[in-house]
DNA sequence: ACTTATTATTAGCCTCCTCTAAATATATAT
DNA sequence: ATATATATTTAGAGGAGGCTAATAATAAGT
């Protein structure tokens, strides 16, 4: 089984890419000086789950990101489990599924997954992936790519910023909520 | 924050307690070499959290045994947690919380605790530590010291013996069951 | 095109946790 | 009491993952 560490380089790739992810962009996303991701990249390399071209960029190779895809399942099941069972902020929901997804077996992820209902979404929109890594492909646009004047269905909202999340739940933009774009602006 | 290791070394330390644990029985506890331990042992010691008398053994100082209970209250909290939303095996429960209770911050160990209405015993009968490191001391008995024919409740089950375990669930030995003692055999 | 700034990598070191093999204490048996 | 067996510790090494400082490669600016 891989290490934390492994499965948070593995996801953290998967993040920022499809494209070839920088060494800074993945040292700073993980919180590490730019030599240890160098190091990681090396090692992932080795074990056939990055391709890493020296000086351009690390991308995953199809079993590195079939295991990144792995810990990004279990991450959105365990944030819809706890979702429904407790009372949580979307925030806490999100630090606490990061360090908890980490030590999800094979069996609980099935248990819950069935709990759930083999659910489709997480409670963000974010699709969960099944379990050998299917991800649905569907049409959808970031917000700044959509027409205005016409109704569209919000999938998904990012999770990873914290000011922003509360600001979108205060204007009750939430996964689901059909909205009209009159404008835009920066 | 204690590492996953040094959590499992202090509860082992501490279910092998109170009295001083031999150097190899925490080493097949814990599936390691008898100097990894002895190590480790070393390293709890100068940390302050064991106290060792070398050849002799190893025991909990007051605030190893509050980091011991704190794993121990996560764990109980855990399987009382899981085994009410989910449907699983005893076993299985004990495996899943054994990997989940080193993931679990502060937070959720509350909101958890708050959910299940504060417990003061998991589903094996075993009592929750509270979160300063309270351990209720009720007078109990191991079923080998009970007095024949008189009705007692059975409060705990081991949760370590698998093969045990089915038995005594096949045999509707629950805790909070009354039982008559008739008699014994080995 | 040449200098400068930015990114990546290498080199070397550290901590944590593990191991095996060797040495030392303690306990047991005659 | 001495020999043997068992438990414990020390010595030495290795892998994983992190760091800083130094070097090398690429990108940008004039």
């Amino acid at each position: 089984m891989d290490s934390v560490a492994v499965e948070n380089y593995l996801k953290s790739i998967w993040q920022l890419g499809p494209n070839d992810v920088a060494t800074l962009d993945l040292a700073q996303h993980l919180n590490v000086a730019p030599a240890s991701a160098t190091k990681m990249i090396q090692r992932l390399t080795e074990k056939g789950l990055v391709n890493h071209i020296p000086y351009r960029g690390a991308s995953l190779t199809s079993e590195g990101e079939r295991r990144a895809l792995s810990v990004v399942r279990r991450h959105r099941l365990l944030e819809t489990f706890l979702a429904q069972t407790l009372d949580l902020g979307s925030e806490q929901l999100h630090d606490e599924a990061e360090r908890l997804e980490h030590a999800l077996s094979n069996d609980l992820e099935k248990a819950i997954a069935d709990y759930l209902g083999n659910p489709q979404r997480d409670p963000h929109g974010h699709p969960i992936p099944g379990p050998n890594g299917e991800l649905p492909v569907v049409a959808e646009l970031l917000l700044s790519e959509c027409p205005l004047n016409q109704y569209v269905t919000i999938t998904q909202v990012p999770d990873r910023d914290a000011e922003m999340l509360t600001w979108l739940e205060q204007n009750e933009l939430f996964p689901g909520k059909q909205v009209k774009l009159v404008s835009k602006d920066s």
